[in-house]
DNA sequence: GCATATTTGTCCGTATGTATA
DNA sequence: CTATACATACGGACAAATATG
């Protein structure tokens, strides 16, 4: 049995020996994006530091950390809060979605290699997920089908404010239950948009893309404001 | 006597109540990207935090904002060293800029309000520095120019990323003599795009610019790897 | 509006581990 | 290999700002 180590390299950024500031920045990361710590909560430096057993000033880079990836905002002699995104905040991060990801695609056309499996994986994983109702797990499916897409362009940097994106567009699903009918339809766009991919079709695929961000928004902005 | 208040506010990130760490971060910055730290040079927690009277704990952190830029690199117990970009970074950048920039246009074309005074601004500031022959302010101008362009799609994250990316071409700039032959052409560039943009001709904007970019980057691998 | 308690901002001293001459 | 210099991380201190009653 032969392991597939294509694309492992885009996973790099994650073994970097890291020192305890950004070891205590990832665990703070994963109870942001849980919603263990709720949006606009204030992270109080004493209980955090005397909780996970580092000093305040260790835990100060960490809040440092978090607030230039737009998880939590720092404001000054008051603390570090975890975000709360408005509906101008969705409306900003699918416009720099459209503009990266569909970036990605056309950077991508030029290239003479393009390795899609990274790409199928999030799908087959997202299709797995949604067959046993697993709607949390589809949308995670749906976050690294994207970050395969920015990928795709080859770019350490754009793959880096693509996953800085994503982290942000994941505090908005926090606050939204996950149902079927809000994450069913992703689905079949993004076949529809591999389907482009694999026969070359990099223009119809990017189109594609374009439609999907632009109905995600409205969907996602439609949630938010329940007028109804 | 008015003044133009017109594009201020995009100065607001300036503004903002800031700790000593930031304040440290932008003489750090200025350093850099002035050439006073020479790339690859080593940037010293003692002799620095005694030279200007800060902390080494607050100087630690402004080391980690320069690092999220991209200004400096922090290897784990080794320090924080000024960024050396490679040729492979500068293809990176110009790829990120393309998608960012061109972006930002097709982002632009779709609003109702388009406002051309900045950059406007920035290449009557280029027309005049190209004047007076002081190619370092050409230089300045045409990232100025370009960060306006950037500002059209009215996204905060999309000049956030801009600016970023921006620095780090300043970062490469200092290395290269700031000729005429270098800057001249840029001009005559900018005043095709704008002439575009004034007719609301987005998508001939995009393509200027997209091959601005391209022969730009080319242009800059040709000096760095001088193999004449 | 005021006094108090809490929290942050910043500094210092120090012990430990790591890299390099 | 040893020695030295440095980064890492900790804990304590105090002033200033903020929140609370």
């Amino acid at each position: 049995m032969t392991v597939d180590a294509s694309g492992l390299e885009s996973e790099r950024h994650l073994l970097e020996r890291s020192g305890t500031a950004e070891r205590v920045a990832a665990i703070l990361r994963q109870y942001i994006t849980d919603g263990v710590f709720a949006p606009g909560e204030r992270l109080s430096e004493p209980v955090i530091s005397s909780a996970l057993g580092v000093s305040r000033n260790t835990l100060r880079e960490s809040f440092q950390l978090l607030a230039h990836e737009r998880l939590a905002v720092h404001e000054l002699n008051r603390g570090v809060f975890v975000r709360e995104l408005t509906a101008e905040d969705i409306e900003d991060l699918y416009v720099v979605r459209r503009a990266t990801e569909c970036g990605a695609l056309r950077r991508a056309a030029e290239l003479s290699t393009v390795d899609l499996s990274l790409v199928e994986q999030a799908l087959r994983d997202g299709r797995t997920a949604a067959g046993a109702e697993d709607w949390p797990a589809v949308g995670t499916a749906s976050i690294h089908f994207h970050q395969a897409l920015a990928d795709l362009a080859g770019s350490e940097r754009i793959s880096a404010t693509m996953r800085q994106v994503l982290a942000e567009t994941r505090l908005f699903f926090v606050l939204n239950e996950n149902t079927r009918e809000f994450y069913e339809p992703f689905l079949t766009c993004h076949e529809k948009i591999l389907h482009d991919l694999r026969r070359g079709r990099f223009d119809a695929a990017e189109a594609a893309l374009d439609r999907y961000l632009r109905d995600a928004e409205a969907r996602l902005l439609d949630l938010s404001t329940p007028s109804t």
